[in-house]
DNA sequence: TGCCAGGCCTTCC
DNA sequence: GGAAGGCATGGC
């Protein structure tokens, strides 16, 4: 297909694929190249318009519209933070255009289980094996491609079998979560009319989910802005920063970010993460 | 070799 | 309810 052109304001691509949210994106030369859900992306940024190619051409406006949440007004969102204090300010100016993705509800419960006690490299690598192994394959620009399975594909995967996709101790913790997705004892559909605080609970039902792994996402999937996932690196930051560097509990951050960043601290924690594994704050 | 990674589960108090 | 220990695996 042709490339289709998109004006984007207040995006940048880089910044939205690379601070750690995602991790089915691959950077080669100028481009990222990546799989949404059901389908083969290619995307670049010049200035204020992106560049897509997919292998699949209907709809595509509207998926990566609702990926990379661009009708959401963050143009406000940054003039609001930006007004927070002079360390959300400071980091703001640094990753400006940094968005939160809206991605695939299933394939973010399964990746942040993997997340845990993981590193971003490690991640990806596991994610990648389960789509190569269970998801179907796609051919695009003659090379092969894998989207990320569903819950049915993965019904009759064992434990043994996610063991050897790389994901260690967290093997049961999928097989679990999958098992009670599958039984209907989780509902991932119409999850958009759920309240964030019962969803949340409902996320922590699962085995393998505690309270980072569910803001997470709350964050990454489900668009619930005013979470706030605290991990080691945003531990660090906010010691860092508010507390003097002092061992403060994350219930203590947490208090604190809830009161001063209010419903964009989901948003303030990714210009955060991003900036302190950066070393640029 | 030991420590760390977008933490969670289990056990014990 | 909170603290401590265990956990797979690869990179540094």
């Amino acid at each position: 297909m042709k490339e289709l052109k998109m004006k984007v304001k207040c995006f940048n691509l880089k910044y939205t694929l690379e601070c750690g949210q995602c991790f089915r994106w691959k950077k080669e030369d100028d481009y990222y190249i990546g799989v949404i859900k059901d389908r083969v992306i290619k995307i670049r940024q010049d200035g204020d318009y992106i560049y897509v190619e997919s292998n699949k051409e209907e709809e595509i406006k509207e998926a990566i519209n609702k990926y990379f949440g661009l009708d959401n007004d963050y143009e406000a969102i940054e003039n609001r933070i930006s007004k927070v204090d002079k360390y959300v300010e400071k980091a703001l100016k640094n990753t400006s255009g940094l968005r939160h993705l809206n991605q695939d509800f299933f394939e973010t419960i399964i990746s942040y289980i993997i997340s845990a006690n993981n590193n971003i490299p490690r991640i990806s690598k596991s994610v990648e094996e389960i789509s190569r192994r269970f998801g179907q394959k796609v051919i695009f620009n003659d090379k092969e491609y894998y989207l990320f399975p569903t819950p049915e594909q993965l019904k009759d995967v064992s434990i043994e079998e996610y063991r050897k996709c790389g994901v260690g101790f967290r093997d049961k913790y999928i097989f679990n979560t999958v098992k009670a997705i599958n039984e209907k004892k989780f509902v991932i559909d119409n999850i958009e009319d759920i309240e964030t605080k019962e969803l949340r609970k409902s996320l922590l039902s699962l085995m393998g989910i505690g309270p980072k792994v569910a803001d997470c996402i709350l964050l990454f999937s489900c668009s619930r802005q005013e979470v706030f996932p605290i991990d080691v690196w945003v531990e660090r930051v906010m010691k860092k920063l508010y507390f003097n560097g002092e061992d403060v509990s994350k219930k203590e951050i947490l208090e604190y970010a809830t009161k001063n960043f209010g419903n964009d601290a989901g948003i303030i924690q990714q210009h955060l993460f991003y900036n302190i594994r950066e070393k640029l704050i």
